[in-house]
DNA sequence: CTGAAAGCGCTTACAG
DNA sequence: CTGAAAGCGCTTACAG
């Protein structure tokens, strides 16, 4: 008998049609459709040839409303230091989209790491498991420590997700994040695009730093394969600050400066503490030198909107924990396929676009 | 009673809930949420104030699945062309949210009209109006026309949204689009920073133009606001094509390159033709001027691959489509409040993060 | 191995 | 003006 729904014009498939059409009841379509078992051969094989037959899709909805399950998802990110942090950037997008998925029972657990110890690391991960989770959401900061996890995980068929940064030869649900090495080409094209080519530009690392190290060595390899690709000429600084004050940068920068013969026209910073550059630019006058960094923390905002940074490379933070959630329920609610490695787009902000620039 | 959910752990409030602590049926308490009227009013401020006291929220699941009733809305935009015009683009946005929010019972109804006719606009609007649609998402291309459109939708309270170009004076459910005129000024900064400050530049528009005028408008005053502020020196070359052909392109160009003066350095065309200028540069060989357009329309972005093209201002047209569709069903659905202008990024494009840029 | 029945939270037509 | 009941499509515990 045709569905009477009102919804659409070609009727909505539900079980009850295929339980009628196979001569079966519904409860044993659904034994059929999520493999319950108890089922004879002959029977499934008929039921699934016609669910086959009229393309069944099942009802989210209806679904979700009888399981009223909770489905635990775990997420492992650094913990964030304050409210400018990068780290709460992307606990932003999580939360966005744990709100949306809270209707189809989706309740995350959160489990934060200390950046400047590993084994925090892993006994966030234990109590992460502790949950049974049907799904895991994390940032691969170590990565050692993160491949084991990441075994772990596959031996018990927890899907998960990583962000930020990837582990290139584990077989995840999803990746969700930059592709480093070409954000730091991008970043050589533009001080390229905006320095004279007769003057010298610098790549400046902070030593003391606490991002995933990986990461910046990769945006330092695209930066300078850029110039050596489009620019072999250009005389290039390869520096290194043991400190972030601005004392010791003049003391690191000046000699480089050197106004007279091949001037320094800009400087690339591989993380978000670029702003240290432009306190440093603005304290010793030395405005008109081009600077490009990454990441909308608000130190950066600033400078970029004092004039002092030209260019702020973004890697969509929000939307790596957003996707990140979102491609976890779709596999387990509605078991869909993810896209292996999901690059977030290389965002380009500047003074005139900062103000629009905003994630849903 | 306390409510036995297994989900969560402070018990989600139903509407049973509520009619239990105020002595009444689940049907006088869903009368009351949904204003249909033939309860006292004793007992609708007893329900209202137990209401707000538990901070109710509707099971959005529940309501959908025993509501069964479609909601239609409607779509107004330009054809397309063919596949690579742009309006394909917001198209496919619309499309991914049609899709996610069919389980809700959202279906959509398509008008196009032709950007040369402005009678097939009013007519494709008669046509949309007939479904009595619960929403609407149009283009204000003919912006007499829409103005109009719009107090009549107004009078018959059917809540729409804008994308593209804005209606500024007219109460919208929102606006999905670009701030034109800040990318206009965008533009400006971009050639500003990539050419030389003693080389000239120019914006060139193309007479047979058949997008939104104001839209351009805004653009190019955008632009002139840059140079005005920021650069006021700078020697500016403000163009009109009457044609695309390339023959006439150098007709035009050529005086104005004046290799020998104050040479041009950079072009600007504030929409998605700037392809065509690319095809000018390199087949009368003068590249390294720099080039700066609208709109990742394949023509365009085999010309920004090539390097003929610098940059490329992308309006995230399926966002708006997405976003739009988006923010009918949260109004119709969930009765959530709309951002009125909800300006979309001012995304910056070049030969490096192209391959990156990708709309969910 | 299979079916009938109750229930998820909300909506609505009907009886009073 | 109000309540009891049936139903949306799916899931599951129970009886056979």
């Amino acid at each position: 008998m045709p569905n009477k729904s009102k919804k659409g014009n070609n009727p909505t498939i539900r079980i009850k049609d295929i339980a009628e059409k196979a001569g079966v009841s519904i409860g044993t379509v659904d034994r059929v459709l999520h493999n319950r078992g108890e089922v004879s051969e002959k029977t499934k094989k008929k039921v699934l040839a016609i669910v086959k037959e009229l393309n069944y899709q099942p009802n989210l909805l209806a679904s979700s409303l009888a399981l009223k399950k909770e489905i635990p998802f775990a997420v492992l990110i650094p913990k964030a230091h304050d409210d400018d942090s990068y780290w709460m950037k992307p606990l932003d997008g999580i939360q966005k989209a744990a709100n949306e998925m809270a209707q189809y029972g989706i309740r995350i657990k959160y489990h934060f790491f200390d950046m400047m110890d590993k084994s925090t690391f892993t006994s966030a991960m234990e109590k992460a498991l502790a949950d049974n989770p049907r799904g895991i959401l994390f940032s691969p900061y170590f990565t050692n420590e993160s491949v084991k996890a990441a075994e772990l995980l596959q031996e018990m068929e927890i899907p998960f997700v990583l962000i930020d940064s990837n582990l290139k030869q584990i077989d995840k649900l999803s990746y969700l994040g930059h592709d480093a090495q070409q954000s730091g080409y991008l970043a050589g094209r533009l001080l390229d695009l905006c320095t004279p080519k007769d003057q010298s530009v610098a790549i400046l690392n902070f030593g003391k730093e606490t991002e995933n190290l990986s990461h910046l060595k990769r945006r330092k390899e695209g930066f300078l394969t850029y110039f050596e690709q489009n620019n072999p000429n250009r005389e290039l600084h390869v520096l290194k600050s043991e400190d972030e004050d601005v004392e010791y940068l003049a003391s690191l920068l000046t000699p480089v400066l050197r106004k007279d013969k091949m001037p320094l026209a800009g400087i690339f910073v591989p993380n978000s503490k670029i702003y240290r550059v432009a306190t440093f630019i603005k304290q010793y006058e030395h405005e008109g030198i081009h600077l490009i960094g990454y990441d909308l923390i608000s130190k950066n905002v600033e400078a970029i909107k004092g004039g002092l940074i030209d260019f702020l490379v973004c890697q969509r933070p929000e939307e790596q924990g957003y996707k990140g959630i979102y491609t976890l329920f779709e596999h387990v609610v509605a078991r869909k396929e993810a896209i292996k490695e999901n690059f977030t787009s290389i965002d380009i902000i500047t003074r005139e676009n900062i103000d629009y620039y905003r994630f849903l």
